[in-house]
DNA sequence: TGTACATCAGTGAACGCGCGTTCACTGATGTAC
DNA sequence: TGTACATCAGTGAACGCGCGTTCACTGATGTAC
């Protein structure tokens, strides 16, 4: 309780820093799969026993990097959010940014990107800490629609009817994020919402794990076809002069 | 070269299909990464050894997996088009049977969905005997689009522009896919194709991965609303009347 | 039909590997008087 | 400031496990005369 022990929590949690540096080193070259704590032992020059001084099991270590993952790719969505909202970008174009910014560091930490994205880790049940950091991204692409819709920018196009077992799901997502006008026009927001943010995923999923591989060549240009697609869908005004 | 060994091959076929039975078993128990030659071989009874006789290897066994998954998938969605065009419904009746089928079959067996459409296996490159059983689905999916297209059922509806990259790559689609007719709205409706291809896994993905969990309830009745919406972005009449 | 031979399925032991996790132990670092 | 004690990082050996793959070998099954 002394002051010292605030120097050896600090050693600590270098130290847990450096291991957890190293797994996600280890993530990023072989996958999740192959993610060991021998091996993050080894390339950090100590016993295999002493992990265990820091981290309780291989499951714990999986877990920290699942939030770390979360949450490196939330702040990197959230900073181009920021960046766009402060250029006072039209709301098309914050959408376009962070959609892009997902992307972006999907592509960058494919590994990473498919242990939050793809099939689940077989035997490993995320437990309720990952929850939060993983509703960082979602937050800020609900927000920027959000805000689009209540700035008038974003209205639903096409009102496609919603089914009451939809609209039943609808609504107690609207309770749970705390918002009180449950109109029909929102209703079908949401729906839709919910859709566009598997779409939005699915695009992201083709990409990095190479489905569009020898069909595509710049896959680029088809995202940014698709997130202008998936404006439209979400009730954006679509583009009439030619794409960039 | 003997009529009896036919009898032998015939029991060699036989004795393949075992394995891969038992295989496609463990698969979908335990995943991609916890299938091993030696579980397979004790749950036959037979020596770890003896897989080897049938088997090249690990990887072989795998590909064999992945191609028969393939055919699985592709036989399921092959028979949902078929009778839907033997029924004369109308195109978008048919979409919606196709992008059903998929998604069940895909429920019913997780882990080889996973193993086609999740995260790649790391350290696993499949061999091109994975690519003409891959595109079944897809030539499928196609080919009801275009004969929607071609029959007036499905017209571009918001003619969205789209960049010359994306124009090129279509283009290039179209000519593997011996299409001759080069339009602008063609080239149009191959870029949405391939959007919308993304967004149907993207979809499924959500669904079986278990990222809708705890959100929404009634997965069928989204998936049945998404496959509206992309309907709608594709170009079919929007639905009127409220879904069912 | 019977016999000598070739083919092939299947065996069991072994090689060499890596893994997660535990445990008794050694030293170093901090704490309290 | 100095000393006795407690805390904690880190070690090395070990347990028990499973894996992919190879290899020399045994029998059974088919083949050719």
């Amino acid at each position: 309780v002394g002051i010292v022990s605030n120097a050896r929590q600090a050693t600590r949690a270098a130290v847990i820093a450096e291991i957890t540096a190293e797994a996600r080193r280890q993530l990023a070259a072989q996958g999740a799969a192959a993610l060991s704590l021998r091996a993050v032992a080894r390339s950090l020059g100590m016993a295999s026993s002493a992990i265990y001084r820091y981290v309780a099991s291989r499951d714990e270590l999986l877990t920290i990097l699942i939030v770390e993952a979360y949450e490196a790719l939330g702040a990197h969505v959230e900073a181009a959010a920021a960046a766009a909202a402060a250029a006072e970008a039209p709301a098309v174009q914050q959408w376009h940014a962070v959609c892009h910014a997902v992307r972006a560091w999907a592509l960058q930490h494919p590994q990473e990107y498919g242990l939050l994205f793809g099939a689940p880790v077989p035997g490993y049940h995320a437990p309720e800490t990952t929850v939060a950091p993983a509703s960082r991204v979602t937050r800020v692409l609900a927000g920027v629609l959000l805000t689009a819709y209540q700035s008038g920018q974003l209205k639903p196009a096409r009102p496609v009817p919603v089914s009451p077992a939809v609209t039943a799901d609808a609504r107690h997502l609207a309770k749970q994020m705390g918002i009180t006008d449950l109109s029909d026009s929102l209703v079908r927001a949401l729906a839709c919402g919910l859709v566009t943010w598997a779409q939005l995923f699915g695009q992201i999923n083709f990409e990095v794990f190479g489905r569009y591989e020898g069909l595509v060549q710049d896959t680029e240009a088809l995202f940014e076809h698709a997130v202008t697609l998936i404006a439209v869908l979400l009730g954006f005004d679509p583009p009439t002069a030619p794409a960039s």
